[in-house]
DNA sequence: GGTGAGGGCTAAAACGATTTAGTCGGCTTT
DNA sequence: AAAGCCGACTAAATCGTTTTAGCCCTCACC
């Protein structure tokens, strides 16, 4: 059993291509077909169960009705609903995506968004890397609009970005902790050049400043990029290990994080929020779940789903017409959820 | 700046098209091209920036290297730890996978299937729902190769199927449970007709069976399909309210109601191991974490995605071939992963 | 000097659709 | 009755590749 193509469908209901093609696409009554023609060719199609080739389709009409999506790792909560929500709204416009995983990887990141680019998707929905603007410039440049998450490059507001709003979502954070009478507040964050965690590191030491409070190196704990599993629990837990003593309270600056932070609590037996009060950026079943319960700042997800989609939809109705208008990033706000750890 | 292609770099380097495919596609030298002009294209075509179309590409050959992935929910933690090994799995081949999720809706199984073989993917490596055995003979029937996974035909062994053990590890669970001296072992189960789930549901009984204790209906709730979060809540909240009186042991079968009974343990206080033993089939990160942790048979994941993957490859290689040889599922072994809650 | 055998390349068909520019016969119109 | 128009379709080009069949040249050989 073959395919079914639209020649099958012509030769059988002895009108030719253009006729079937017009009918299949609804173009048949501005084609002026009959109406016996049409049923007759809609009947044939249905019987024989034809299905366009899309791949023909895209070849010819240059749209492939595809967006592509590349997070840093799928396999993560938070990217995980974050696609969820993409793939979602993306099926509202009658769009298909395809995702893809960068494991934080420059070069990797461009070898996908170069398989990504041979297979004509229509336009990009990218967690960047550090030195990927370029490359996403040069696909603009070739009229495939981009939408940054997550992420975003402050220098190049030519390319929109979506994410959250993560000064003010830290520094709400920091006031919470603060109000409540914590001023030795440690901070665990990851090494990175990236604007978005330089915007959370930033609150974090300004609210300490509008407090009259020092910032005090010994409080932060810097994970690097690359560490494993292992390596990273290493340097939480000595960071750790002064909690009660040194300060009174912690600030994870990622989902990651905050779970690795779990887990050198329960093995040092830290009480929270007796000894450690416990506060992370980004939601996970984990926290939810865990005893006690960890408070957090959420990140509006699904917001930021939809409105990455929505900005592309918009991007490529305009495809073609060359003024990209420079914009700043849209920034959603977070939200505090108060749970048991403070 | 627009796409160029192989004819632009034919005109620019001053030779035929195909020429330039022979050299971009290593035939140059059975197709005896000179040295010079060999090095000739490649050079013009590095410095155009030349990316093959893969829809173009695929339309001539018929392959696309892509093989369409569908699971229930990649936002799980165990689809999406699958999906991402076989997405990895697949790169060694040099194949590309596209994913998406059915929500367990034999409609939207059927759209998916319907969409990636309109994107003409090579093979399907499938998550299936009940009635989805008459759609994947069709599928096999155009030549295109599926492999199941996680979930099997036990009536259509011409599908092949990889999976974990699921009796032997539901078996090796409750010897483990009555080896500790439970007796009164309840059971947390999802409605569905899936063979899976039987030989799950099975493996506990016959393991009563086996040590001479009678199954009762009161120790085992079947969760419905397609109750919310917080119906399903509910159902174990009711369960579990006999938890340390009625039985003393309680075995959830599936990764996302074992998430639910924590959270339903957590709510009612339940003290575990004392008041009640808990074992859940399938690992989850909150297991590992919680406390206490909680003890599972682990899937071993990464085999299953190598396996279906290898398994797809192998059939992908002998396409055309008619007789598609009949065989068991793959059954592959499960741990028991011993923790705090037994 | 005609024949055959490579060597080095190209022409053109094909994949399955979309889309532009007709064709053709009958009916108005003047 | 010639010209124009209209309704109902179709022919053919096109998208970017791959691949088969062949073309033309040079050289060896008898």
């Amino acid at each position: 059993m073959k395919k079914v193509s639209i020649s099958d469908i012509a030769r059988k209901a002895g009108v030719s291509v253009s006729t079937v093609s017009f009918v299949m696409n609804d173009k048949a009554v501005k084609m002026r077909i009959s109406r016996e023609v049409i049923e007759k060719v809609e009947n044939v199609a249905r019987e024989m169960g034809y299905r366009p080739n899309q791949l023909a389709r895209g070849l010819r009409t240059g749209k492939t009705k595809t967006i592509g999506l590349i997070v840093e790792n799928i396999s993560n909560a938070f990217f995980a609903t974050l696609a969820k929500s993409i793939e979602d709204e993306a099926k509202r416009y009658d769009y298909k995506v395809v995702y893809c995983s960068t494991d934080n990887d420059e070069e990797k990141a461009r070898d996908l968004i170069n398989m990504l680019s041979q297979r004509q998707v229509d336009g990009y929905i990218i967690t960047p890397t550090l030195n990927l603007a370029e490359d996403l410039r040069k696909l603009q440049a070739e009229s495939k609009p981009v939408v940054l998450i997550d992420r975003y490059f402050p220098a190049h507001t030519e390319i929109p970005a979506v994410l959250v709003d993560n000064y003010e979502g830290v520094s709400r954070g920091m006031e919470y902790l603060l109000g409540k009478g914590y001023s030795r507040i440690a901070l665990v964050t990851i090494e990175t050049e990236m604007a978005h965690m330089k915007d959370r590191v930033r609150a974090y030491r300004d609210a300490l400043d509008r407090h009259r409070l020092e910032v005090q190196d010994r409080f932060i704990r810097i994970v690097p990029y690359n560490s494993d599993h292992e390596a990273a629990l290493q340097e939480v837990t000595q960071l750790l290990s002064g909690a009660g003593v040194v300060f009174d309270a912690v600030f994870f600056l990622t989902n990651y994080l905050g779970v690795l932070g779990i887990e050198v609590i329960k093995k040092l037996q830290i009480k929270v929020p007796e000894q450690l009060a416990v506060l992370c950026f980004d939601d996970n079943d984990i926290f939810r779940l865990y005893t006690p319960s960890i408070s957090v700042i959420r990140q509006p997800i699904e917001a930021i789903g939809q409105k990455a989609v929505s900005t592309l939809m918009d991007r490529l109705r305009h495809v073609g017409e060359d003024s990209v208008p420079a914009n700043a990033p849209v920034q959603l706000q977070a939200d505090l959820v108060k749970r048991e750890s403070i």
